[in-house]
DNA sequence: CATGAATGAGGCTTCATTCAT
DNA sequence: GATGAATGAAGCCTCATTCAT
């Protein structure tokens, strides 16, 4: 019935608004969208049913929400590991690196989103254009300064999206932790080829 | 109840059977797994409900099925359009293309097994194994040639594939048509030069 | 996906549980327990489908719960018309009318717990096996005092349990009505003569 | 679509027919009437499910005649072990004896009979009945004899069959065997002293 | 005689959402 | 703010039966 989100709550109303996103993420992340149901959501929540649509309009709205919201963590993740880091390659690096520890940290909200596909494909495409924005802008200067070979950015942001994305499935969600020292080490020697120009 | 699969049918059943899978192509690609529901796919079909279960066991089979079907029919795709290439850089090219016309031909497939994660994990993990096992092999080759930077075989599998796909999502699945010849040529390049040796 | 039984349940709750117990002892007695249907049993309560669940976790259960039920109070009636009465005959004669009245006053239930066999045997067998404890208990004391003639307890229990239990069927729920004097007597002599001492 | 029962049929046409009794006696007994599917039934016959309507109108026409054939069986089993016995107590000890190898090796056509209350009440009246006239007569002769106590001869042929069948349901359906000699003789002693005149 | 494909009604169960308290 | 009872549509699946071959 409603959706104050960020408006005027009590506190006890924005601690069950809070217990309830901490409940939906953790359950979304186990059983997925469709299967997650808000009586399950509700209950690991520890509130009444009804309760969910005080704080929601919906479950895809809540869902929409956890997606957007992880969006921007992550975003800001990447931006801190990179901030100050003066070469291109170095960004590179770090962001993959702190890729790989935000996924470990936060699994369940990375399945969340490779279900916003099939949820709410306009989330999900937003999702990624907003990751590939801060990278296609970097990309751009670092092409522009001679120090990455020359190439349409966006397809080359979209490469380097995929390859953090199936390494990171490969083995922070297969195996559950963070890639061995040669798979990391053949990654990066992989995307520093192909990034800087050859003398 | 049933699921003959490959056993006797007569052709009447062989005929009822095809349209059915046909249907649920189309049905599972357009609305996703969950959202997906027999009554729709067998109204696509234009059989009865109760028709489905004497083809398939459950709407699990079905989907495992064509899931493994398209992974065959894949992986037949890449390795026919390889076949007789003797530079390695040159099958990863033709590779890149052929799985891009692949999609573009079975979009609502390749929709599919990306839900595949979250309808049997098993089923997904297998899909992208046995894709990568072709890539592993002839990239150990080219590397063993000394044709390829030697690296972690598999992590580089994992790369290429992660590649491939979030092109082929952002170009063939989002816009529609093959990627645009900057495109294209960017990630080829970028390949390229991530995998040959530096002189 | 929920069964609260005996627990917090608002007045509201209460009324709509004993409603659907009633309708469903109606239904079941009526139909059996397969021909039943959840349909049935909720227009018969007046409530709609999706009710059911909020109350019993499946059909099953609550036919469980139905069994359960009426053991314990069949075996509480028995107990009740047999207590004080001292000599162990007069206590078979008293328990022999009893349970007649009981399954005239409950035919419907009488019927589900014959049903049972085929819906739950451990249920079934449980029902039995608790009310041929009470008699085994008395038959034994009866016989070690010599007022009934030695012999296996569990035997006889389950002799004179199928007694009851045709004689039941036969008048009660073939005729609708308590056995005429005749056959009350012929019934309660075979059992004197059959169970006390010869001189 | 038809039910020749003895009528004409081919050789192969009665083959057929047998098969499916066996079978249906089976699955019958194993899942009970409603569980039991005629899928099932013609399967573990081995012939195609459009055959069964060969043979019998409905599954509870099949059903029905399953029901009649065993008690006619049983009759003629109590009838053949009780023949030329002039005691009529020994009748009643072989017919004891008889009944309780009767179930234990038609342990399923038992099961059948106890479920055809649910399926169809006047053809599991009608098979008690049959049972009961048999007994009744002799019970009657035995009474103007003298030899046996005079009473209600119907109420002591459910009695009696009450008897029989919880002794069967306990000893034979679960334990899965003969009761042992304490019971019986428990058993037949009950009954005896039931039966025959103090002196 | 026999087959097996096809049907469609109906069964159990789930679940997002509403609403009176 | 919070509750929990109630809803009804919808989903998956089963099955007795029919029918053309």
């Amino acid at each position: 019935m409603a959706d104050p989100q960020n408006s005027a709550l009590t506190a006890r109303g924005q601690r069950t608004r809070t217990k309830l996103l901490g409940a939906a993420e953790r359950v979304f992340g186990e059983m997925g969208f469709e299967r997650a149901s808000i009586v399950e959501i509700t209950k690991a929540a520890g509130v009444a049913q009804g309760t969910f649509y005080v704080y929601f309009e919906s479950k895809q709205s809540l869902f929409a929400q956890l997606v957007d919201t992880l969006g921007a963590s992550l975003r800001q993740a990447l931006a801190d590991a990179t901030a100050g880091l003066d070469s291109p390659m170095a960004v590179e690096e770090a962001g993959f690196d702190a890729f790989l520890e935000f996924i470990q940290a936060h699994r369940h909200l990375y399945k969340i989103v490779r279900q916003a596909e099939f949820v709410d494909e306009e989330l999900y495409r937003r999702y990624y254009a907003r990751l590939a924005e801060g990278t296609i802008r970097s990309l751009e200067l670092a092409m522009a300064d001679g120090e990455f070979v020359a190439r349409d950015a966006e397809a080359v942001a979209y490469t380097l999206m995929g390859i953090f994305d199936f390494i990171g499935m490969r083995w922070v969600l297969w195996e559950g932790k963070l890639p061995p020292p040669q798979v990391r080490e053949s990654v990066l020697s992989f995307i520093a080829s192909a990034l800087t120009p050859r003398t």
